[in-house]
DNA sequence: AGTGTATCCTGCAGGC
DNA sequence: TGCCTGCAGGATACAC
């Protein structure tokens, strides 16, 4: 479900009220979302401060006094604050692990479990950061970046935006939506594409996270801010999820296909087929 | 190196 | 109403 601007409207409700916070206690509802034993990560966790909320690609980053809180959202994850906020959200439906905090608590609830929460050592999370590709609306992600990156790659653009290890935070929605906006078919191969391609793949690929993050994300079904309130982005999707429908360009009606396992949506007058 | 398939899990929408 | 199928914002492992 999240993707990079649905961890980072998270993130921006969660850093003003989970910074300084320490850790009493952890509670496990579904050990399904640890990667070690429910005993050893309560133990890593118990008595750590907060000193820092952050985000890296798609996921929800807290630094402790001592190593850090790494918590992927999956599909359906969900971060909430209770006694933290003016006013609380709504009751988690599938809370999976409580943190007790020295005032309030902070629920990690997920519907499908997809989602996972880890304590590692700071040298740990140093490789697991090095891991993934740049992010995106930093500075140092030029167009030429782009473009040399997906000279190496035979595979189809869809499909090279959604390995993490090119570029970070983006999912299935934007990596979409930065298809139409650039013109470009989702299946054609990453190096295929030309250099002015390349920049308005970019240009996409930028605007619409950062249009997305200004609206808050995208709210689907299951996604929720901090305080519990859906994204807006959805009104704002031109071919996600609008199969049938009319493309805001041409209004060609939208298609979708199905490859590497996943839905593509895209007009086939704007985003012309590969040749094949 | 790439692709198709399957897996984890729950919920919901649509067809009959 | 109930049952069935397919689908879902992610990530990974496998065989070919």
């Amino acid at each position: 479900m999240p993707e990079l601007p649905e961890a980072e409207t998270l993130v921006r409700g969660l850093r003003p009220v989970l910074t300084g916070r320490r850790i009493v206690q952890a509670r496990i509802h579904h050990a399904d979302v640890l990667r070690v034993p429910a005993r050893r990560f309560r133990d890593r966790v118990r008595q750590r401060r907060i000193t820092a909320v952050e985000r890296r690609a798609k996921n929800v980053v807290l630094r402790l006094d001592d190593g850090i809180l790494v918590v992927n959202l999956g599909m359906t994850g969900w971060l909430a604050p209770f006694g933290l906020r003016a006013e609380d959200p709504p009751r988690p439906t599938h809370p999976a692990v409580t943190f007790r905090l020295d005032r309030g608590r902070l629920v990690f609830d997920d519907v499908r479990r997809f989602g996972c929460v880890e304590a590692l050592d700071i040298d740990v999370w140093r490789d697991r950061d090095a891991a993934f590709g740049p992010e995106p609306l930093e500075e140092g992600f030029t167009w030429q970046v782009l473009a040399q990156r997906l000279t190496t790659s035979r595979s189809p653009i869809r499909s090279w935006l959604l390995d993490q290890r090119r570029v970070a935070g983006v999912g299935n929605i934007y990596a979409c939506e930065a298809c139409y906006r650039a013109g470009v078919h989702p299946r054609r191969p990453a190096r295929s594409l030309s250099e002015s391609e390349a920049r308005g793949l970019h240009a996409g690929i930028r605007d619409v996270l950062a249009g997305a993050v200004a609206a808050g994300g995208t709210t689907i079904r299951n996604y929720r801010d901090a305080g519990g309130d859906p994204g807006e982005f959805v009104r704002q999707l031109a071919v996600y999820g609008r199969e049938g429908e009319p493309c805001p360009r041409c209004k060609t009606d939208v298609e979708r296909v199905v490859f590497g396992n996943r839905s593509a949506f895209f007009c086939p007058r704007c985003q012309p087929e590969p040749d094949s």
